[in-house]
DNA sequence: CCTCAAATTTGAACGTGTTCAAGAAAAGTA
DNA sequence: TACTTTTCTTGAACACGTTCAAATTTGAGG
């Protein structure tokens, strides 16, 4: 029964979604999505435990979206900073549509007891797949990354990306143009920046961050 | 009718703080608000005109709350790395009765059309009064601040203190000591760091922090 | 084809935040 | 005091997310 079972899936994913884009969270009412996929509330419940859970279902999509266009601007990214830029640049790009309904997601995402919670377990798969964007833009990168930070650099990238996404959600300029700018900005002065981390203090700092970010996850 | 209008909002406004500590918020339902208050659920509407802005008013108490405190603290605080280390603590002690519903609060907090969101219109009073102390702590150190920073450094470090705020939310260690340990690492470095202002990339990247805080507050 | 257990689907029901027409109480006016 | 206006209070009602017992559909084994 796998085949017709999927497809009701997909079915409520893709409606759900694609009325979040159009209509927004709120108006997307858990009724509203089942009678535009013409099932009962309570079967889009046996798909999707809450609508929370839908939301998760979007921040797959969406990081998917990232993987592939993040894949593609890489090819041509040789050092870090490029490299970086290209893949926040195309996360930002991979979002773009789902921004009017940012803050929501946001406001969804941030409570640490939701399984959207980007630190959650339940996150995990979306988190490492994430992740892995990051660790491709440093791994690759000529010339290497200093070596005492490699191995944190991805996770703490990671964590910026999360800050960028945050000012993405409060960015109101047209095309979120100023995130842009941000970015532009702000990546230059990291990988210039990365020396800093020898500093002792900083170094515990950032430790405090990771482990912190760790511990969530529990 | 003042007074006994005034009797009734602060009745309100207090069980439902008194419920937020100690049953959380989620079961602090507007009906068990209003049962406990003696009071129909229609007349707590008067006074509140939802329950986020009854976490307005948390929000207030708290400050005002973290501005006694700071007022304390700072008397014997003079150079600046101390005076905003005991106005992040002030701050966090102020924070402390609700730190289990602090997921809660800052979910409620951070979406951008929220009445309690800390850079929306409504929280005007609230954010300036929290400013205000930082004004202080910065306006009276000595030595004093860079002069091509006085002017901004209050509202970056209150943003930096949101930031801390926001790592106290997920700070689950024994008494939020971890961000305790985050504070009295991270305020050395940013005070001694405020020479890095001066070069030219990082203070742009301020500004768009800066001039998109203060475009959010429309 | 028939049986039956598992997977899927239904829709009514619950508790929630919020609204609002209606009424009660207080304050103002004479 | 008697009337009017304003302020305050009530409780039923609405739409929402979510749950769940019951009904239906499906696929495997005979």
């Amino acid at each position: 029964m796998t085949v017709k079972s999927e497809q009701t899936r997909q079915l409520v994913a893709g409606v759900a979604l694609r009325m979040f884009r159009e209509i927004g969270f709120a108006k997307t009412t858990m009724r509203a999505i089942a009678a535009e996929a013409g099932i009962s509330v309570g079967n889009a419940y046996y798909y999707f435990a809450s609508k929370d859970d839908l939301v998760q279902e979007l921040y797959l999509q969406v990081q998917a979206e990232h993987a592939a266009r993040a894949a593609e601007a890489l090819k041509d990214a040789t050092d870090l900073t490029s490299r970086l830029r290209a893949t926040l640049h195309t996360g930002l790009d991979a979002m773009a549509p789902y921004h009017r309904f940012g803050g929501d997601f946001i406001a969804t995402a941030i409570r640490p007891t939701s399984p959207v919670n980007p630190f959650a377990a339940g996150s995990t798969a979306a988190r490492e797949a994430s992740l892995d964007i990051f660790r491709t833009a440093v791994g690759a990168a000529k010339p290497p990354a200093p070596k005492k930070l490699r191995s944190d650099l991805p996770e703490l990238l990671w964590l910026c990306y999360m800050a960028v996404t945050l000012f993405w959600v409060y960015d109101n300029s047209e095309g979120q143009q100023r995130t842009r700018r941000l970015v532009d900005g702000a990546v230059p002065l990291v990988t210039r920046g990365l020396s800093l981390a020898r500093i002792p203090g900083v170094g515990k700092i950032l430790d405090d961050f990771l482990s912190l970010s760790r511990s969530i996850r529990g």
